[in-house]
DNA sequence: TTCAGGATTTAGATAAGTCTAAATATTTTT
DNA sequence: AAAAATATTTAGACTTATCTAAATCCTGAA
């Protein structure tokens, strides 16, 4: 069994490392864990050691097959009680992140299987983020960034990247949700931001609120 | 915020000083908590220090109003979380006790009231142990223990006080569920065991067993 | 009423996970 | 390619919760 600790180094050095072009260095992993840099370091040889990440000194870390999949474990229980809180206990997708940062670390052989079926095997969470299944396979979804559309292009929102309660607060006031129809209206080239148009209403995006949203069905 | 630890402590500390002529003692706490006796009396000076135990050297502790309180919530919590696992993930009463020892410490303000009204504000959990509301009252149940009923007395198993998963599987191998009807056969001085009868079948119970069950509707 | 044995506390150690400050390595700039 | 800036690691300290071993307190039996 591993340390909530241990859990969330997995589960964060595996977000970043998917993120494109990326190497987790010790300093952005420490920015992403709001941590120092030297908790960084001592937590990686420990996890080294542990056959957990391949990590060698000044040079950045990356997950190993077995650090993957324990990565993978907690993100599927993370993203299975988001959808429990939603579904069953009428929480909106601001509310749950802490939660769910709690209860992803519950330990038991049969809970996070027993909650999937209670729940009815879903596949994406309240956020649209890919719930891995028990095997470990993610989901693939295929959504594209705001960022990478033309002006034109009309698409359904699929997903957000930030899960914070204070961006998904922000929507919620733009009257920004899952599912919405949204068509680039403009793109401003001088700051990336971008100019989009709802069923109900058109807005300026900034580039920092954009590079979180991604569509599917775009055309 | 209390720590898991501190949650423990208090919990066990009101479970102990709620047994009849009980002074809750360094040792009898350790023997329960699976601790030395040195690690209480740290614990103890901590939790005294926050005011949540009246603790004075060599003389036993008692929960003040708030460790109390604190006490009754964790509690809350854990038969809550009971509740959950056998009413919507079809646990067995005998499967869920550890399970519910990691949920009861989830912090949240609003998470155990949301969890209690989507189970429909149960008042016992699955071991017919009552559950405290969120004010911290706890219903009573005027259960009656095995040992303290007369030869010809009959009634319905009540709850259970020992929850340990080999207690709950020895009850369910002998046949034994909550709401079954039960009768005293015959009592045997000499050792306090209790010859029993249901509705299918005759068995002696041992004191160390007796002891543990409670009935209800005894006549 | 003393003293032996049991109960409890104290003292000091350990492990996990974090931090600050200092040292060292790497990268960038000139 | 040396100096400056940045990134990373090391060293040492702190906190929480635990332990072992030793010291101290309490109580009941002689």
């Amino acid at each position: 069994m591993f340390s909530q600790a241990e859990e969330n180094y997995l589960k964060n050095i595996y977000s970043l490392q998917n993120e494109p072009d990326t190497i987790v260095s010790t300093n952005l992993l420490a920015e992403k864990m709001q941590a120092k840099a030297s908790s960084i370091t001592d937590m990686l040889k420990k996890l080294s050691f542990k056959n957990l990440v391949d990590y060698k000194k000044y040079q950045g870390v990356e997950l190993t097959e077995k650090g993957e999949e324990i990565a993978l474990k907690v993100i599927r229980n993370h993203r299975l009680w988001e959808c429990f809180l939603v579904d069953k206990l009428q929480y909106n997708w601001e509310e749950i992140h802490d939660i769910a940062e709690q209860l992803e670390h519950v330990k038991s052989e049969t809970l996070i299987n027993n909650l999937e079926k209670f729940l009815n095997f879903p596949k994406f969470d309240p956020h649209g983020d890919p719930i891995p299944d028990k095997n470990g396979r993610v989901p693939i979804n295929n959504a594209i960034c705001l960022l990478d559309l033309k002006v034109g292009n009309v698409g359904i929102l699929n997903s957000v990247k930030d899960t914070s309660e204070s961006f998904l607060k922000f929507l919620n006031k733009k009257n920004i949700a899952l599912g919405d129809r949204i068509k680039i209206v403009d793109i401003e080239p001088y700051d990336n931001s971008v100019h989009i148009e709802t069923r109900t209403h058109q807005l300026v995006l900034s580039k920092n609120i954009a590079e979180n949203l991604f569509l599917k069905h775009f055309k």
